[in-house]
DNA sequence: ATGTAAAGCATTTTT
DNA sequence: TGCTTTACAT
């Protein structure tokens, strides 16, 4: 049961509100989460049908979270609400509305950006575009755009003024033609389709208003024009639309979010109330004001200033390296120091950063000086070539319309079938207007095809006729995993390989299996749960098509590996919604953060402000800010001037020498300067280097005689095969595979044991 | 059809 | 600098 009196009276007043239109401005950290679930609850508690509740949510972690938060506290009584992702939600409407989507089937799969390059660059083709005069990429980028603003092929045309965007324009026509023809939809889709079918539909429409009587949208700042007219919709005959948002924290401008849609709340629902939730329960003092320092320089902000009853905290941290190992160097030992003299966990600590090249370094570091860590970009799961190689298979055994699938999984593995082969049953298929998997059973009336091509063809044509019925008969996605590895040869080609890349395959494939394993265990719970096939709030099928709908709309999956203990490294944008009791703010530098691309746009720039409003806020007791004077970058070595935005900070929260080291004993250096009333950021700090010597690992003379094929045991990685040995001596640097990931590290540091 | 060398090119990202 | 894509030879 929720209490009302765990509320701040903004936050109560935000949940008690109950019907007409609701801002909520919330601030970092002001429990924004916490009045969203509440409000749900209230909501119910009032005898609000949960059914005729919906709740928006940007990504499936926060939609996840909130179903969990707003289960503990109403328990059954939620049964029937719906919390779902813009996405998510939208398939699931348009599923049950395939009628009124003329051209798809009920089985439509969903494309991911790389499907998508795909489509384009065969669109590119046909149409006899130089993908060198235009990048696919931002063909595709220009056709996000387009129907972000709901902008039909035809209507883009109209607005097409220059030469390069008539050309995206045949290419549009052209790829939403494909799309169809493939059964597929990409994420814009998703959300264009329904506004259409909303728009083309009114007793559709009025359905879901009317189903959907109170609705809630998180993270109303990141909603782009196609989401924002959805919304709208839904809304527009009972006006419970509740929106929560923070303008400070919209730093998704470059994918199509619209700040002006939350600015604008007011405008659209003159009647509307606004709340702000100013209260910080996350940060202390020190932080919190260099944060609203920095974002004060916007203008075109909604007015707030976020405050806390936390105490006033420890003063942020500023470090000025020679380059970008010297700052690695710098964070790698303020983590040791930190876990002796406070004994912080690695958990406890983020390193924050404007782009994913900045982490190499880090992670060279960490891995040398064993610190473990955990890095949160980078490859999806789900984008690994094994993966994608399993997902292309089931997805064309669910949809033989999918050519994108299809031409991925044609000769892997290799059954001599090439690029030509693909062409012309493309072409035949095209002609025909039939699907490619029915296609290939015709394979001798394909024209041109090489006599040689042909055999294996129909072996392969039979081949998927049999597993194709086996997806049919059988309900366990995981066996059709295991046999689709079986019978195509995959799993045993990379046996038969004994490289430690096919090694970390083979981990992979066992991964998804057990991801499969774990969905058909849901699904099975399920049937025994919901006999009678009653409305489920989760909206889970089971089989195949349930499988890969989740795994197209879900891009990692959350308990991959059970969190253990390790420092967070990730960008900026990843970190948002995130909070770590220490953070570390790397490469405060002008051409980097901000970015050079946005130094000249005043709009951009303010988006990098923000973002760096963000980074602080995510620190709950101890802020690192470092800049390196000499930094490589793509092999180019760059001088960069420190950061505009460290300007920003009130002088008198920064020190450059970190108060849990002791004070600095006279007779090695002087003392430092440590009045902050002229700091210049070009400077450099005497102390830098003096400091470099402490927490340093002790060389011990010894010997590092290791080899190829020895097991060794590492502390945090535990037991590995030596693969590689490059150099010698200490600074030898040797390949292991632990459990089918190859790590690098120096002898020296590596703390091996030989087992 | 397939392997290898040279060339290009590189914010930020969820769905 | 380090990875991905493309061009070319076999």
């Amino acid at each position: 049961m929720y209490r009302l009196d765990d509320l701040n009276p903004v936050q109560r007043q935000a949940v008690e509100h109950r019907d007409g239109p609701l801002l909520i401005l919330a601030g970092a950290g002001s429990g924004k989460t916490r009045v969203l679930t509440y409000r749900i609850a209230h909501l119910i508690a009032q005898g609000i049908d949960p059914w005729n509740i919906l709740a928006i949510t940007f990504t499936n972690k926060a939609a996840q979270e909130m179903r969990e938060r707003v289960g503990t506290l109403v328990g059954s009584e939620g049964r029937g609400l719906w919390v779902a992702t813009f996405h998510s939600a939208c398939v699931r409407i348009l599923r049950s509305e395939i009628e009124h989507l003329p051209g798809y089937s009920r089985s439509f799969v969903i494309y991911d950006s790389s499907d998508q390059q795909a489509v384009i660059k065969s669109c590119m083709k046909e149409l006899n575009l130089d993908e060198k005069k235009f990048a696919p990429r931002a063909i595709g980028g220009v056709i996000s755009d387009a129907k972000n603003k709901l902008q039909s092929p035809e209507e883009f045309s109209q607005r097409a003024a220059d030469y390069f965007e008539q050309k995206v324009e045949k290419v549009y026509e052209l790829y939403q033609k494909r799309l169809k023809g493939n059964n597929a939809l990409d994420f814009d889709d998703i959300i264009m389709l329904t506004v259409r079918l909303f728009r083309e539909n009114p007793e559709v429409l009025a359905y879901y208003q009317e189903k959907f009587r109170y609705i809630l949208v998180d993270e109303y700042q990141d909603t782009n024009h196609a989401q924002y007219a959805l919304v709208n919709l839904l809304a527009k005959k009972y006006r419970n639309l509740c929106v929560v948002g923070d303008d400070d924290q919209s730093i998704y401008m470059f994918r199509g979010a619209d700040v002006q849609n939350i600015l604008d709340f007011e405008r659209d629902y003159p009647e509307a109330k606004v709340l702000k939730l100013e209260q910080n329960y996350r940060s202390t003092k020190h932080i919190l004001d260099a944060a609203n320092s920095v974002v004060s320089n916007n203008t075109e902000r909604k007015e707030k200033s976020l405050w806390t009853e936390n105490e006033e905290g420890n003063p942020l941290v500023y470090y000025v390296a020679e380059n970008e190992h010297d700052e690695s160097r710098y964070i790698a030992e303020r983590i040791q120091r930190l876990r002796d003299v406070e004994g912080r966990k690695f958990n406890d600590f983020a390193i924050l950063y404007r782009t994913n090249a900045q982490s190499r370094v880090i992670e060279e570091r960490f891995m040398k000086q064993g610190v473990p860590y955990r890095i949160f970009s980078g490859l999806k799961f789900y984008e690994r070539m094994e993966i994608k190689d399993m997902l292309a298979y089931l997805r064309i055994l669910h949809n033989p319309s999918d050519q994108v699938a299809f031409s991925r999984i044609l000769n892997v593995p290799k059954r001599g079938l090439g690029n030509s082969t693909l062409e012309k049953i493309i072409e035949y298929t095209e002609e025909q207007g039939m699907p490619v998997l029915d296609a290939i059973m015709e394979a001798d009336y394909i024209p041109d095809l090489t006599t040689r091509a042909k055999k294996p063809l129909l072996a392969f044509a039979d081949l998927m006729q049999e597993l194709k019925q086996l997806a049919l008969e059988e309900s366990s996605v995981t066996h059709l995993v295991e046999e689709v590895l079986k019978r195509t040869g995959y799993w045993e080609q990379l046996k038969t390989d004994k490289s430690p890349e096919a090694e970390a395959r083979l981990e992979n494939l066992r991964e998804f299996l057990s991801v499969t394993a774990e969905y058909d265990e849901k699904a099975l719970d399920q049937d025994e749960n919901l006999p009678e096939g009653e409305e489920d709030e989760e909206y889970f099928t089971p089989g195949l098509a349930g499988f890969l709908e989740q795994v197209s709309l879900v891009a990692e999956i959350d308990a991959l590996d059970p969190a253990e203990e390790s420092v967070a490294l990730m960008t900026i944008h990843s970190a948002k919604g995130l909070e770590f009791p220490v953070v570390f703010l790397v490469g405060m530098e002008e051409g980097i953060f901000p970015s050079s691309r946005s130094m000249m746009d005043p709009t951009l720039l303010a988006e990098e402000r923000r973002l760096c409003y963000v980074a602080i806020t995510r620190a709950r007791e101890r802020l690192y800010l470092s800049y390196a004077d000499q930094r490589m970058l793509y092999g180019r070595t760059q001088y960069n001037r420190p950061s505009e935005f460290m300007e920003e900070i009130p002088p008198q929260l920064m020190v450059d020498r970190d108060p849990i080291d002791p004070p600095p004993t006279r007779m090695k250096k002087p003392q430092p300067q440590t009045g902050m009333g002229n700091r210049n950021f070009g400077g450099r700090s005497s102390w830098g280097t003096w400091d470099k010597e402490i927490g340093n690992p002790v060389k011990e003379p010894g010997t590092f005689d290791y080899h190829v094929g020895e097991k060794v045991e590492h502390a945090k990685f535990g037991k590995g095969i030596i693969v590689a040995i490059k150099g010698e001596g200490s600074q030898a640097e040797i390949s292991i595979v632990f459990g089918g990931q190859i790590k690098k590290l120096i002898a020296e540091y590596a703390k091996l044991t030989k087992i």
